[in-house]
DNA sequence: AAGATAAAATGAATCGATTCAATATGGCGA
DNA sequence: TCGCCATATTGAATCGATTCATTTTATCTT
């Protein structure tokens, strides 16, 4: 080498010079090869060589072009929540068929933070987002139709009606469950609800059950609590056990219910997750599920296919959820503001009639 | 809608003009408030929610600063690999955690083409690249040096001395597989392997693997056969069967095994879903694990301790794989060309000696 | 009230490419 | 040999922000 230039990260602008052709031609060379003569494109792509050039930075190109080529998933939860929780990657193995069949690329966005989310929402290099977040998303879906961004909730939370998002029909979830243990001939309930509100756990009562921030959860204790009150139970006396993400408060609660005298022999989940745990309870304590105990769940993820015994639970069509998301951010054709979807309860071996 | 501009979006420069200041202050408003008099902060806000400006585009900020803030991990695999094949989901949610921690973002990139993932790699909007790929890796960690971006390959391959990468010994891992299923005093071996060569499976010989383009499982294979050839075995003898992602080249293997009439007592399954996808198998066709067949898997992912039986498996230090990746790229200090673990068996129950 | 100092605001340069209207070149027919 | 057309090439404008050396304004001392 000679004498140096501080060797900064050649750009398009110094091929052109050191193939003594213009920018446009250079940058031709990489985009529109059929533009240029043959000659010239090899002494570009020489050049290139020699100065030690790969390619157009993409940043450049962005800038010009608009277009990202990635979709963005944003959540409150920690990142490491769309690898392992099982509904949350259940939709995104969805979300990402229906990405690779359209070429694009994702991006996870995540903070714990809400405020630090929205900030993030506004920086992301996305061209369309999903809020895969539970709380604040009314906030958030705002936040990203600022900005220009199509944008899709994955619930309708207190969104008005005009912010596009997809849920299934809570409430009416919650009932299915319900009926399908009132059937059984089941009198003796326990809910195990999702949270309420964020970063809480414990017993709720009815009051604070209706003041949830977080309407997944409370929709889905209504539709049950409606369908035992009309079978003539009592539901103030129902208890209602808010579980985190985490295994400790949902065992914190089994504790707490089966350390009664007359513990439940039905059991309300609001998810997979949260009964697959409760499974590996009452494994662990001897209690048979379904002669001791009956337990349904709720979100229909492959495993819950898979525990012994399989699991009674109340499936979301996850397959067209994911497929929904995705088309509405990619193909913005159509005005799609809402979609509500329906359950399905799905009957597996962790149900059955209570001991007489 | 009366005469009027295009409606393009506004831009920070416009804010300026609108709230009469330079652009530089109305730049100063959203990224550094404190340099900026609050009188002036509010006009400009005021300004900037009247022409409806939401904020900076963060395309040109990019461009500007050279920071995305998101790591890219890229594979020849469909994108929904992450999210379903349980090894790579385990790397991931380690990884989510280390880029949760630094508060950076993650781009998942995929391309069954090579030659595509290439283009993609070069044109991804990512501070650096952890390349999650079992073929072509040479080429590809290469491309993305070549880029100037930070990068590591999760796989030596056939990559030589100086491109950043991490693996496990996989000759060492074989030879502990089969030493452990030796000692029980197993005979009659097979291995179910996973791809040599992209996309293909089904029974390979000695000269074929020896051939192989994807050295983790040849690598493997020959750990396992330098142990068992020690032990006095003719390892031109032991079936090694290639499999694809897919459950149907697994099922088929072992169809074809088990159709012998002295079937293997000892499975050396190359990954943790083979073995796992194996259990299932052998549960339909009322085989017995341990009593009738024993098998170790590889990789030792959390879904394998919670089969039926619990996985005996050779464990990859996963955690700290997913830690050392994300480090190399967000702290490229020292030379960190290539880091060597070691596996760990870990003995669960579907390995015991054969029946007398 | 003048001077020194700190705080606020300016404006042009820069990041790295793509695009497109305008111009140059070459081949071909008459 | 001239003109015409198609094909190649040019060069300047543009995308949208951040930065920083300067200039302007405000605040404080004595």
């Amino acid at each position: 080498m000679a004498a140096g230039k501080p060797a900064k990260s050649p750009r398009l602008a110094d091929v052109a010079e050191a193939a003594g052709v213009s920018q446009g031609t250079a940058s031709n060379v990489f985009n529109h090869p059929e533009l240029v003569r043959e000659e010239v494109r090899e002494r570009v792509h020489e050049a290139a060589k020699n100065i030690g050039y790969s390619g157009p930075d993409p940043r450049g190109r962005m800038l010009r072009a608009g277009m990202v080529n990635a979709i963005g998933v944003a959540t409150t939860q920690p990142l490491n929540y769309f690898f392992d929780d099982p509904y949350a990657r259940a939709i995104m193995s969805e979300i990402s068929k229906a990405c690779d069949a359209n070429g694009s690329g994702i991006s996870l966005i995540s903070t714990k933070n809400e405020q630090l989310l929205s900030w993030n929402i506004g920086s992301a290099l996305v061209d369309g987002l999903v809020l895969f977040c539970f709380t604040g998303t009314e906030t958030l879906v705002a936040r990203a139709r600022e900005r220009g961004l199509p944008s899709v909730a994955l619930a309708f939370g207190n969104t008005n009606e005009d912010v596009p998002a997809i849920d299934v029909d809570n409430v009416e979830g919650g009932r299915k469950a319900a009926t399908h243990l009132a059937n059984l001939g089941h009198t003796r309930f326990a809910i195990l609800a999702i949270e309420f509100t964020d970063g809480s756990s414990g017993r709720r009562t009815a009051a604070e059950i209706a003041a949830a921030t977080h309407f997944t959860s409370r929709d889905r204790v209504f539709g049950s609590f409606e369908v035992l009150s009309a079978r003539g139970l009592d539901v103030s006396n129902i208890p209602v056990f808010e579980t985190s993400e985490d295994t400790g408060s949902i065992r914190l609660a089994l504790d707490t219910l089966f350390a009664d005298r007359a513990p439940p022999t039905a059991i309300i989940a609001q998810s997979d997750l949260i009964a697959m745990i409760a499974l590996d309870w009452f494994a662990e304590k001897g209690i048979r599920v379904p002669q001791d105990v009956s337990i349904i769940g709720f979100d229909g993820v492959p495993e819950a296919a898979e525990t012994s015994p399989p699991l009674t639970t109340i499936a979301q069509p996850i397959v067209e959820i994911g497929r929904r998301a995705v088309a509405a951010i990619l193909e913005p054709t159509g005005e799609m503001p809402r979609i509500l979807f329906d359950t399905e309860l799905i009957v597996r071996g962790s149900t059955a009639p209570p001991k007489a």
